[in-house]
RNA sequence: GCCGCGUUGGUCAAUCGGCUAAGACGCCUCUCUUUCACGGAGGAAUGACGGGUUCGACUCCCGUACGCGGUACCA
């Protein structure tokens, strides 16, 4: 592949939130875009503007942005192949559909959407196809003399593609090699609709070669329309102008059947967009990865593993990484399941890989929102260093690190009920007495001093680990108990076990 | 219904005719740690089915089954 005139391109509706799917959509273009050197195209496809809802380009946008897989040329970034978006760009679609119909190869439909309904509840089946056009209302049915009245009157018109009659059109894809589609089974699809904007069909075609687009990765629910674009090619453009195709594996629901969707991660307990989504007409938020607590690393990284893998067996890569090794020839052909679970084990994996100081800010942002006092800089980092092994989500940092901040606002008190006792409380309030002159404070002199003192008192020291981590934290989880007692210094952890005592 | 695409453990998957079928997630056992993790050692668990082709098929071909996608003036 000569590595100069790679373009690719990410074609999103702006209909609403950014799905898994879509996001890895982008990471396949985004990667060979930039292994090759070459562009990576942000458009935005708005053609129906019954569907238009607002703030969803710009969400996509700042996706991409906390991705880290920003275009090259776009709405937000500009170009030379501008507008980017679809709506600003009506009229020269138009031009082409009627350049169709003049060489005869597309014509005007006039059936109106109830006459075509209609014609669905008598006939469950019907397409608008090769046989079934000779019974509709369109330019090839009609005298030339109506077909030109109705049209100066301004009678409401669709133009269709003339798919021709027996034949076989082949196209080789990128990942699934030679397909075939009979051009009797694929139906006269619009592709100028009567508000005058073109569908996906003609908008696709007409812009790829316009944006001089190279590689199309889209997914697979793409390939049974992919004759039209064929024929659109042939018409318009030429074959040999024609981008390489390469139809991606869906990515599928963890239980039953069919397509991700928003609702199985409601309903599951995941997330499905990559960032929090707020339904501007109805106020609903869908809970967003990011937000859930998971790195862009991990989440590009996991996607990247559905449908593809570099044949090593190594799992956890940089972006960097992925681009050097990603190749078209390893995309999976069959669709893959999402789970949840391994993509926390991902997230895990680079909250530990990763320095605290690249999630500090965004673990900062969740403390806030948890009320959880935030110390100086270093010492947090501290923290969270020490305890990021235990983290799978970002959140977790909140039950992890924040007793480090807080003093526990309940203790787990049937985790000690068993080993409590007087000797035990007398043991403490010894110890809490020695605690005053320890010198150094650190975990090793800590340990040794509740050593000595619960051997003077007849028990051992092992034995007081859970109830004085108890009173420390509250329950059991957390680092070693007495690393976290050094951390948290000599007042507060006296403090700490003094009002226990009287608790306990 | 019709058309297209797919089919290796529960999930992600390696294998491009030689397999006693990798690895990872998850699960289980042990170990480390008297918390929870991390780390370490083990374990259970897989080629949809039927025909070919071949000395030899998980790998190639053909059927069947099943799954998914499409079948809109949505993308």
């Amino acid at each position: 592949m000569s590595d100069s005139k790679i373009r690719v391109r990410f074609a999103p509706s702006p209909t609403g939130g950014l799905h898994l799917g879509g996001v890895r959509t982008v990471l396949f273009n985004y990667l060979f875009a930039r292994q090759h050197h070459g562009k990576f195209i942000l458009r935005i496809e708005d053609t129906d503007q019954s569907r238009y809802v607002p703030g969803a380009e710009d969400y996509i946008w700042r996706c991409l942005q906390w991705c880290g897989l920003l275009p090259d040329e776009g709405p937000h970034v500009g170009g030379p192949f501008g507008p980017y978006r679809q709506s600003e760009r009506k009229n020269i679609y138009q031009t082409y559909a009627h350049q169709l119909v003049e060489q005869g190869q597309a014509y005007y439909a006039f059936d109106t959407p109830e006459e075509l309904e209609a014609k669905r509840r008598e006939q469950p089946n019907f397409q608008y196809d090769v046989h079934s056009r000779w019974q509709m209302k369109n330019s090839l049915t009609l005298p030339a003399q109506q077909v030109k009245d109705l049209l100066q009157q301004g009678y409401p018109y669709v133009i269709r593609i003339r798919m021709p009659e027996n034949t076989t059109l082949r196209m080789h894809d990128l990942i699934r090699g030679e397909v075939e589609f009979q051009t009797e089974q694929v139906d006269d699809k619009v592709l100028l609709k009567a508000d005058g904007m073109p569908t996906y069909h003609l908008a696709v075609v007409v812009d790829d070669y316009l944006m001089q687009i190279s590689h199309v990765f889209r997914g697979e629910e793409w390939l049974p329309s992919t004759p039209v674009h064929l024929l659109l090619w042939e018409y318009l453009f030429g074959k040999q102008h024609m981008p390489q195709w390469a139809h991606l594996p869906l990515i599928l629901r963890p239980d039953g059947h069919g397509k991700l969707s928003k609702r199985d991660g409601d309903r599951l307990g995941f997330p499905v967009y990559a960032m929090d989504w707020t339904d501007p007409f109805t106020g609903e938020t869908t809970r967003g990865f990011r937000e859930m607590g998971f790195l862009p690393e991990a989440f590009v990284n996991m996607l990247a593993l559905l449908g593809w893998n570099d044949g090593s067996g190594q799992e956890i890569f940089t972006l960097e990484e992925l681009v050097e090794r990603f190749s078209i020839e390893r995309i999976h052909k069959a669709g893959a399941r999402f789970d949840f679970e391994k993509a926390k084990w991902f997230n895990h994996e680079w909250i530990k890989r990763l320095p605290a100081s690249h999630f500090a800010p965004e673990v900062k942002k969740i403390f806030a929102q948890h009320q959880i006092p935030i110390p100086q800089d270093n010492q947090f980092l501290q923290v969270l260093e020490l305890v990021k092994e235990r983290c799978n989500l970002l959140t977790d940092f909140v039950a992890q690190a924040g007793f480090f901040f807080q003093p526990p606002a309940t203790y787990d008190r049937a985790a000690i009920e068993k080993k409590w006792n007087p000797q035990m409380k007398a043991c403490f309030e010894a110890w809490m007495a020695t605690l005053t002159d320890l010198v150094p404070w650190n975990a090793t002199t800590l340990e040794q001093s509740l050593q000595e003192v619960a051997t003077r008192h007849g028990l051992k020291k092992n034995d007081c680990l859970l109830p004085l981590r108890i009173m420390l934290v509250g329950g059991k989880f957390g680092p070693p108990v007495f690393q976290i007692a050094e951390r948290l210094g000599k007042a507060e952890t006296r403090q700490r076990i003094q009002r226990a005592l009287q608790h306990f």
